[in-house]
DNA sequence: CCTTGACATGAAAACGGTTTCATATTATGC
DNA sequence: GCATAATATGAAACCGTTTTCATGTCAAGG
């Protein structure tokens, strides 16, 4: 094993002290030209690479980025993780990931990364509501970004998307296809998306004029299946109650409502209408291709490493001109969404919805 | 932010010195247990938490270790990931997350990885070759374990497949279902994976007594592309020549060539019987699903976390009695593949197949 | 009863940087 | 040409552990 080449190293072969060659390495402004440019020679010259342990514990901060990410199977994660991963490249920082698997208590994990000490920030990617100790500690002084989703009141900053707006949007665009009793399978209340996905589900149909009827809102836990179960549900309902189309709040339940209502003899979209919500990877590939909302995955990465980073060097940000009083409310980067149209809605193919009009009418 | 609590406020606390505190924390034998007791005691009430930092720099080792893999949207690579961070989990040690984004240098990523000075052992998840400057920190000492595939000779230690095995499997299943002219569509030569395939195809075409027809190997590059581009290849042959299953090199080439072949007309298992290789996510909602080789990804993430650690608590392998000449051939952890049997191999549709058989001898 | 280990513990020196404070050097103003 | 400020550098303390070495204690052996 090589002996390590140190600072120390580096400034005898310089000729120069360890503090002038750390203040090298730190970029500080107040070293001659000429005696930078030999110390940076000198460390080209033995391959010498600075020791992170030993920085962060002299300096008191650390280039190290916690990421507390659900397992990585969850389908969304994967893309969100691309774009934090490619978003930290371009920085000093590294990434220590932290993955809560099923059945971890998440405070747990969370002291972990404390005990790590070398953690000086934090990145959650978690769906659901946030852990009282994150809270805790964000609060005494911890920066920590969220993406997705957020407790009720948004306490930290995050990054995420408008759920109200994109549910609306998907559910307009149901109503534009020309459908009036439109379904809901929502997520569990625990989750803030999930009653904000409902609440523009509702508001889509309000401002359509038509009636709201809860027999036609389902729940679900987000899970595939939920979706199924769902499905069946609606299938022993009276075929006079029966929806035309139903907004489903994630893409995992979407599939499990295809392939329960496929079992079912159920025929999408002729039968019924069906837009999901996420796009995540499978959602270009299940039969029928499922039309939904596309989540920006990758952006969302992205953005929350340069909030965070941001919120690291320092709360550069001014304070609002006469707002004074100090508060700042936390930062949320809210992205925009997009309606994927692809065959589950029956916007590809409305002659076939046309004929299905009419056999609706002749009952 | 609260002032950290120090392994020199236990010491004082407990009314012991700094090394028995570490003592302690190190599991040492050597403590006398009332003495371990009291330190713990204290350590729980003040909520103490070791910094991994300083550890790191004292005792020249490290609690983190250190991950290389592809960009997480690759397909195989989340399954893999979950098995890393479910097996770290279970011990003391933490990941630090390096993604090689495409277009980087691999040389560019290693180096960071050992400017961290933290991180004391990899995990590489490398399909293709190792570059170098990998192979020189490997032989300088650093402790590295290659998840799945190796340059040529395996000169480090490694999990992963039987690739060759497996591909003879997945040929002579087509073989046992009657098929007897069958291409394979093979990946890149670089990947060794890709070679072993073929041989195994080559091994099992011949263990069975049918010839070996050139014309019928294609190359890939294992993206999709190359699927696509192979299915146009066979469609313009002549009828006469096409051959009657295929052998694909990876199910992502696969899903490429199963596109193609709807949009040429080609009925995938009737016309032409598929196999692919992985198993990932997606094979089993391509339609038609995909029969393929299942690689057990998560055993792989957890079983070279197992043997990096391994490597790491020491080199405690016994030398095998009778060859002590100190020299010992990395390791390599072989996991079983399994046949996942679909619809692409038209296994689940053989009366179709025999159809197909009389349309062929008509001809 | 005294020696010899074995065992438990403490003091202090690493580990490889950063940072503060003092000092040496140089530039600036009069 | 000299006082003064600005700039460049060095010495040493410090970050929170581990580890080595020395010391103190106690039980067993002669």
């Amino acid at each position: 094993m090589k002996p390590k080449v140190t600072i120390e190293d580096i400034a005898r072969l310089a000729g120069v002290s360890k503090a002038t060659v750390s203040r090298v390495l730190n970029e500080r402004s107040n070293v001659k030209a000429e005696t930078r440019e030999r110390v940076l020679r000198v460390m080209q010259e033995q391959g010498f690479v600075p020791s992170l342990a030993a920085a962060g514990l002299a300096g008191g901060r650390s280039r190290l980025v916690g990421v507390l990410t659900p397992p990585f199977t969850q389908p969304t994660v994967p893309e969100i993780l691309r774009g934090v991963a490619e978003a930290i490249e371009h920085t000093d920082y590294e990434i220590v990931l932290y993955s809560t698997n099923a059945g971890q208590s998440p405070t747990t994990i969370v002291n972990r990364i404390l005990a790590l000490g070398l953690t000086s920030c934090l990145l959650v990617i978690q769906p659901g509501p946030l852990t009282p100790r994150l809270l805790q500690l964000a609060s005494q002084g911890l920066p920590v970004v969220v993406i997705d989703d957020q407790g009720p009141p948004p306490e930290l900053p995050s990054v995420g998307i408008d759920n109200r707006v994109s549910a609306y949007q998907a559910t307009m665009h149901l109503i534009r296809l020309g459908y009036r009793r439109i379904a809901h399978l929502q997520g569990p209340a625990e989750f803030r998306c999930a009653q904000e996905r409902y609440q523009g589900y509702r508001q889509a149909l309000d401002d359509a004029g038509l009636p709201f009827d809860p027999a036609l809102v389902f729940n679900g836990t987000f899970e595939t299946a939920s979706g199924r179960a769902c499905a069946v549900a609606l299938a022993t309902l009276p075929l006079a109650e029966r929806p035309e189309a139903i907004f489903i709040a994630n893409d995992q339940m979407a599939f499990g409502f295809l392939s329960a209502a496929e079992a079912l003899g159920l025929r999408i979209p002729q039968d019924l209408a069906v837009v999901g919500f996420d796009d995540i990877p499978l959602s270009a590939h299940v039969r029928p291709t499922l039309t939904t909302i596309k989540q920006p995955f990758y952006e969302m990465g992205r953005n929350a490493v340069e909030l965070l980073l941001s919120l690291l060097h320092g709360p550069a940000m001014q304070p609002v001109a006469g707002a004074e009083d100090g508060y700042q409310p936390p930062i949320r980067i809210q992205l925009p969404t997009r309606l994927v149209i692809r065959e589950s809605c029956g916007a590809l193919t409305l002659h076939r919805r046309q004929e299905q009009e009419h056999s609706l009418s002749d009952e």
